[in-house]
Order: C-alpha cells, then structure tokens, then sequence
DNA sequence: ATATCTGCAAATGGTTTGCGGAGGA
DNA sequence: TCCTCCGCAAACCATTTGCAGATAT
C-alpha cells in the first residue's frame, strides 16, 4: 500500500486502462479489461492490468468492489454511491439514491471508533433474471 | 447451492462448527474455525470445515462477509446488521444501528428491480488501531 | 440399508511476484 | 541517465473437489 502510493509514472498501460474503466457502467472484472485492453496494446499481460488496477486503487481513481464472488470488480467513479447486484447473474448496477454520510458522523459518535467511509449493496434479481427465472419454470 | 440446499444430516463437524460460530463474536475465517474445532475432533479436515460452512450458510444459518481481503470472515448471527471494519488490522466490529428496511422497498419501487436484502458496512480504524498509529509517529 | 458426509490430498483459479529488459521523465 | 514499469512465467494461497471409506437416519 504505502510503496504503490509513490506511484507516479503515466505509461500507455495505465492510461489505457483507466479510460476503460471511465468508459463503462459494467464495474468489470480484471479479466474483462484485460480483454479490452488487448484490443489496443495485444501483448499486454494481465500481471500489468492488476499492478495498475492496484496502483489507481491507491491513489482514489477507482474502486475496488468484492461483494462474495471469488473475483473483484472495479469501478471507474470513485465517487462513494449504492450499487445492487444480482444474486443469479452477478450483474452490478449503480443506484441513484442519496449517499448518507450523516451515518458515518453516527457511528463515530456512537462507538468512539474512527470512521472513515461506509459501503451498502443491495441484492436482489435484475430485470433479465426476473425474467428469465419465469420462463424456466 | 441447489445441491448445497438439500443437506439435512446432523454430524459432529457440523454441529461442532456452528457451536464455535455462534460462540464468538470475533467473525472468524474459515482457518481460525478450523484450529477451534481441532480442539475437539483433532483429524477434522478443512475441506469439511468449508463444505459445512456452505451448508450453513446455503440454509441461512450463518452469514458469508467477504471484505475486500483475500479470504470470508464468517458470522454466526445471520439476522441483518451493520458491520465496522478496521483497515488496518483488519478486526470486524458488530454495529447496534437500526437496520434501513425501509430502503430496500424504496430502491425497489424506484428502480423496478426484485430487492431481497442489503449490507452496509463503515470503515475506518478501531481503538487499539488508532492508539498503535500514535505509538508508532 | 443407503445416501450423505468425512478425511485426505490434489486441483483450481484469481491474484501476486521475481526477473531481466524497456521506456517515461 | 535512471528509476519505475513492462511482459513473462512461476508462485501463492484461499477455496473446491474427487475418491474411497465412514456414519447418520
């Protein structure tokens, strides 16, 4: 963490990279902008894409987001915002809803601990999995 | 999880699991279950402490936290309530904070999406954390 | 009786890392 | 120039799984 804040350098990879994740509302796997950056740099590896992932993880630039899965997900807005992800397909969206900030200041206040940030995920079935589960049956 | 669902058998290892899960409050990971439950059955695998906390977690006895480091920490209340995590040492705190049900049917009615639960979790720096970084400077 | 569970050990798979060469500042 | 970053490939490590014997019901 403390040595991969001293990142500083800006190369073809890491600019490539960080445009695919601004240019999506997917919040992708590693694996998924891999994919894409090979469309443009061929011979890039995915050790490279983690590295930078983690690098523009450190600075704020984006986010890193672990909801069960054995994989993360990323996610180009490193604004704090609510996301929903469906049980059945994995699928992450991002929710309009007002960020409650005003619970961190309650927590601190409550509990003496020193909060810095909160995260909620709402789960549930998306539109195509409501659906698709009705024609199964 | 369809097959996970249909496990019905009572034995030792899964009775022994979800004893030491609700005994604690610490949120454990799977590896510090297993050197609890050598304690008692000392051949007892790994393999069998993960397929029993599948189990328990496929009928909601207990609660999968996934956090964003590399391995599950697991919660023997499986009633919905916020956590506080340290990201420093890592330490899970239970919150007392009502829990927002209201928020899912307003997601839900917003978005047309099928809500069927949401976490929340505040992170900062625990007590012991926050005295260590003093020491530390 | 028998279907499910267990211990064991090997496999899996996302992520990390050591290395020698390349390239941004 | 020089230090950081890259591609490559091997290592890592939490978790999963196949198997043959054990056990709950």
């Amino acid at each position: 963490m403390s040595d991969l804040a001293k990142t500083t350098r800006m190369t073809r990879q890491k600019k490539l990279i960080l445009e695919i994740l601004r240019g999506t509302n997917t919040h992708p796997t590693a694996d998924w902008v891999y994919e894409q950056a090979r469309k443009v740099i061929p011979d890039i590896s995915l050790g490279t894409i983690y590295r930078n992932l983690g690098h523009l993880k450190a600075t704020g630039e984006i986010m890193e987001l672990s909801y069960g899965s054995t994989f993360s997900r990323y996610d180009g807005n490193p604004q704090n915002h609510y996301h929903f992800v469906c049980k059945r397909c994995g699928r992450v969206l991002d929710l309009d809803l007002p960020v409650l900030n005003e619970l961190e200041e309650q927590v601190a206040r409550r509990t003496s601990l020193q909060v810095t940030g909160h995260r909620m995920e709402f789960y549930g079935y998306c539109r195509e999995c409501c659906r698709e589960e009705k024609e199964e049956s």
